[in-house]
DNA sequence: CCTGTGACGTGTC
DNA sequence: CGACACGCCACAG
């Protein structure tokens, strides 16, 4: 049952975001110590936003680009909820999203 | 067991 | 900027 761990820690992660702050995939994959895995914790928030509560949207790709803002129940709502926080979304991307970026494995250390 | 698929990441052309 | 390839891992059939 180690896949529960992983899914455990992506959750965990994920809710330890700050408000007006956002990570990437690879951030928490890597945290997690699945570096290459970064589809998993994508696959992993679909669970996690659905069953878990977690805040999903403040996880995008490496670009900052709202990637999976189609899997929530309305296309907007990412950039919604983003925006609400504070951050701004252009053209589905965070702007100034270097600044905006939390790693886990470097704040949470 | 093998194959296809995926909310990714990095590299190459 | 778009397209493709490879890696990486979990899951469905």
């Amino acid at each position: 049952m180690n896949k529960e761990n992983f899914f455990n820690d992506v959750y965990e992660v994920t809710k330890l975001i700050p408000e007006g702050r956002v990570t990437s995939y690879g951030a928490i994959a890597k945290y997690l110590g699945r570096t290459g895995s970064a589809r998993m914790v994508g696959w992993a928030m679909n669970q996690a936003f659905s069953e878990k509560g977690v805040p999903a949207h403040r996880v995008v790709n490496r670009n900052g680009l709202l990637s999976g803002k189609a899997h929530f129940s309305e296309p907007d709502m990412m950039q919604q909820l983003l925006e609400a926080e504070g951050i701004e979304i252009k053209d589905d991307k965070v702007v100034d999203f270097q600044s905006k970026f939390w790693d886990p494995s470097k704040e949470l250390l």
